[in-house]
DNA sequence: TAGTAATGTGCGAACATTCTAATATTATAC
DNA sequence: GTATAATATTAGAATGTTCGCACATTACTA
């Protein structure tokens, strides 16, 4: 593997590697979401969600659509975002 | 997803959210390597690789069988590991 | 247009990760 | 047992990440 593609990959493996950034990404696999949604779910604060999901945003691992006031927010990469999911859950 | 779950799994992503573990692991997807392999093929010291060895070691990810003074690293979840480097790949 | 609900941003402190340099350990060969 | 090859460990500086606080923005509603 070259030094770009590890780089490439390493960013994109750093956006999963949280446990809050997780909880979203679960979330989101269960359906469109926006933010009063998920401070319902998590125990953090709202300041937090956002900041997890702009790093999401940044990764392009999640996407929203804007209705009114809400931001609804979607997986854009389902397939990566279920399959990595899957895969470790697999793996216990 | 409960938080337990999502610590421990973050966790396990954290150990692959690194370029150099990532071309560790996937040079470890070839076949078994001891540290001067790697070294050989790495741009970085073997203090280094040694460092990010005992994180994927903690994380559960390799292992190694001595062999006199080399020390055999292998994949000790290889369906896990390529699955992941398998679906990053596919996503591009 | 003032108020409020939903969400985002900038800043700084706390914390965690990474890297380098020096040194330690372990195994073999002589 | 001394030398050497292979690998690990420790300590500390540099760097990156996370979170809370205060505040900003945007869109709706009365």
């Amino acid at each position: 593997m070259d030094a770009d593609r590890a780089n490439e990959w390493a960013d994109l493996l750093k956006a999963f590697a949280h446990p809050t950034r997780l909880q979203i990404l679960a979330e989101l696999g269960k359906g469109t979401r926006c933010v009063t949604d998920m401070e319902d779910i998590l125990p953090v604060t709202q300041v937090n969600i956002s900041q997890h999901l702009t790093v999401l945003r940044n990764a392009k691992l999640v996407d929203f659509a804007q209705d009114g006031a809400l931001r609804c927010y979607y997986l854009s990469r389902p397939k990566l975002v279920e399959g990595v999911l899957a895969l470790i859950s697999a793996d216990h």
